[in-house]
DNA sequence: ACCATGACGCACA
DNA sequence: ATGTGCGCCATGG
């Protein structure tokens, strides 16, 4: 089941160009012009029924750890690396890499 | 309608 | 700076 909120989230996601990462806290942020809801995001994301297709991968926690994936957190950060994305012991620098909508 | 869970974030010690 | 605990929203059973 797609909700509203799912949408917007992968929505968002999708908006979040290549070579660029966004996190929970700025789609939540985006989303609602709070923030508090990002733990509804992870789980919109988590359940993700377009996999691959949704750039979910793109998304990553505000403190810069890649976080969690589906499929591993391996392949996200291969993903990412394939982005042109410098990952550092499994962590992202958001200065350079974070996408603000 | 209620309880429990989750790919998180932040405050506080 | 590091570690622990609590809180937030939406969804599913």
């Amino acid at each position: 089941m797609v909700t509203i909120f799912e949408q917007k989230v992968y929505d968002l996601c999708r908006l979040v160009p290549k070579g660029k990462v966004t996190t929970y806290r700025e789609i939540s942020n985006a989303l609602r012009g709070r923030g508090q809801i990002y733990r509804a995001v992870g789980n919109a994301l988590n359940k993700n029924p377009f996999a691959p297709q949704v750039p979910c991968h793109r998304v990553i926690n505000s403190n810069g750890f890649v976080g969690g994936f589906v499929y591993g957190t391996k392949s996200k950060i291969a993903l990412l690396k394939k982005e042109g994305i410098e990952i550092k012991n499994k962590k992202i620098d958001l200065k350079k890499f974070l996408f603000r909508f």
